[in-house]
DNA sequence: ACTGAAACTTCTGACGT
DNA sequence: ACGTCAGAAGTTTCAGT
């Protein structure tokens, strides 16, 4: 189950698939040169180990009603393991949060979110986050142009 | 191909689809109550329209050699849009950067970048992104521990 | 617009190399 | 470990309502 001999078959098979993650196995068979049924084979393997953790759709953000794109930092009200917890399961139950890091440096945590214009952006942050009894200060930015978002590994 | 009106089936089907990519016709007519084929079309139609851009696999990024994830915040040399370009031009063809967005506020750009250890981050930032024209000053903060980190939409 | 069935493609497990 | 092949599963087109 955790054993990873990623040869180097496996490695171009999931560098395929993180591109394409609708690739059937013939589609593979035929840019890794090998059969179908090993391509299948080892897909499940890749699965079975939890190297490949799923596959997702990509939507069209934007056209599905959430234009902004905001970069949050906050700074926690005390830093014992308790307030991380809850701020932690804050994060955790609130869909517009994409990505939440915990940061060296002086950002405690820094947040991808995103909302449909900035008046539930407002609300999101001064109605939800701030109130929250984990958070002391919170510093927000717009995205005004993404220039990448891929989630693909360098393989 | 530009006229999305999504009704509460197609919500559904994006829904399904962003959680899992692979999901068969069959299993979602089961989920949203309606015919396979049904499906099927309405699943072409979204891939048409391009609200469903495109299918990932999603891999394990520390079995697979990048266990640091870094936030990178960029000050450019100049504000100029030949200077903004090419920025911009680095980053897209640098492929241990995920996300690059531009932001509001004092730091001009902020990067998600993966690395293996910690020498890379340096070599990364100190070989590549400091000397390059257009950089004019970089702060580094590794994550620590990622709370959250999804790209699914709140549908 | 949707369903159901038919035609086609893809998947996967048994077997041989 | 890999390929071949055949039965099973999934997809998509089409007639019918």
């Amino acid at each position: 189950m955790n054993n990873a001999q990623v040869d180097g078959y496996d490695r171009k098979i999931l560098s395929l698939l993180q591109a394409d993650g609708r690739l059937t196995n013939n589609d593979l068979s035929e840019r890794v040169n090998l059969s179908s049924s090993q391509c299948s084979r080892r897909r499940q393997r890749l699965e079975e180990e939890g190297l490949i953790k799923g596959y997702r759709a990509l939507l069209d953000r934007e056209r599905l009603g959430f234009p902004l794109v905001n970069v949050i930092t906050v700074t926690l009200a005390t830093h014992n393991p308790d307030n991380a917890r809850r701020f932690a399961d804050l994060v955790a139950r609130l869909p517009e949060v994409q990505e939440a890091y915990a940061l060296t440096g002086e950002m405690d945590y820094i947040l991808k979110v995103v909302t449909p214009d900035l008046k539930s952006l407002s609300e999101f942050v001064s109605a939800v986050l701030l109130p929250h009894e984990s958070v002391q200060h919170v510093k927000t930015a717009i995205v005004l142009q993404t220039l990448k978002e891929t989630g693909a590994l360098p393989l």
